[in-house]
DNA sequence: CGCCGAGTTGAACTGAATCAAGAAACGTGG
DNA sequence: CCACGTTTCTTGATTCAGTTCAACTCGGCG
């Protein structure tokens, strides 16, 4: 929770009262590898924010593959936020990848405080005009670059993520299969 | 602007005095078909609402090549959302496609709107979040399905796009060659 | 020791890109 | 209102990046 209110700080400042409602509406929770935050099909109102470790969204399509929306390390949200925003079951699944500390929150009582605790409202609209930026950006990448030059940028993105993920985690959020990374692993490794 | 206000007015009331404030930062303007509202290179700070017409940012590769991000139709937002949030030049370009009316605000001042009137959170909010899903929809379409299956998608999206439009735009924000686009109506056309 | 999941490699295949040429649509000026 | 040039769209042939399917390697672990 300290590097929550840390990071809320270096935006604005925040009363103690805001502090104590932030306290008040969340819970730290530990996750080992391979446990589920969010199932597909559930309903589900959270959002966490990850202090420490690595975790993952991801989607099964019809013909049951993976594909992963996120990775989110320390200081991100993640959340099924198409489910969040249209009270829908979730469609994706959230999943730890290492050992994991997080803090959830109900989404719409995160919501809430805006209204006894207006001040914090910038550091909600830079985290929501963030993720917008790099969702643009992401788009933008996907249809522009190769992709050894998305892998390229990925390690660049997420320089430790590899200890922790399969090779197949990384291949489903850039859009290829695991053998085509594993091949374009191999031709970096000779130039 | 009665269209935006109408449109706020769905999610919230809102004070005479903050639908004056609106007016008074804002100015309704109207572009002609293949006119520019962001250059590239360009710093820019504006966000446009637009209330008629269809408009595309849209980015230049190394090699030349357009890549679209956004249509932007009647109650949609358009601007260079990576630029305005670093205070970049612009990286995108803005295009009118067919004669357009949008309100254009100054971005800055338009979230300073929050702080006599706090009121505006909730729209400001939703439209962000809004703006959220529709990317991580995009993001996961991309992932997913074929070239055919996602035209398909754009044409239920945006069922009178295509008037305005050239075929290398919908390519381009499709990630695909007009060619393959050609190819690919022609076959739907088939069945 | 042997099994199992993950990663790698190979060969054949495929969807889409590229390159090139022709057809259609469009706008402009006479 | 037609003729012309320009741009856009279509079509074909070829190439290529990435997929698919299948076999093999490696490392961890009961």
């Amino acid at each position: 929770m300290k590097e929550l209110i840390k990071k809320i700080k270096t935006t604005q400042s925040l009363s103690p009262e805001a502090e104590a409602y932030l306290f008040s509406i969340s819970k730290k929770k530990t996750y080992a590898k391979g446990e589920i935050l969010i199932r597909e099909g559930q309903n589900v109102n959270k959002i966490f924010f990850v202090t420490d470790g690595c975790l993952r969204s991801y989607c099964i399509d019809k013909n049951g593959k993976e594909h992963t929306l996120q990775f989110a390390i320390n200081g991100w949200w993640i959340s099924d936020y198409i489910a969040n925003y249209n009270n829908d079951p979730a469609t994706l699944t959230i999943e730890c990848l290492k050992e994991s500390t997080v803090i959830e929150f109900n989404a719409e009582k995160l919501n809430q405080i805006l209204i006894p605790f207006p001040e914090y409202e910038p550091f909600k609209r830079n985290t929501l005009e963030r993720h917008i930026v790099s969702l643009h950006k992401r788009i933008l990448n996907q249809l522009i670059m190769t992709a050894a030059e998305r892998y390229g940028l990925f390690l660049e993105q997420y320089p430790d993520i590899e200890q922790y993920t399969r090779n197949y985690h990384i291949a489903s959020y850039l859009g290829i299969t695991t053998e085509s990374l594993s091949r374009i692993r191999k031709e970096m490794a000779m130039e």
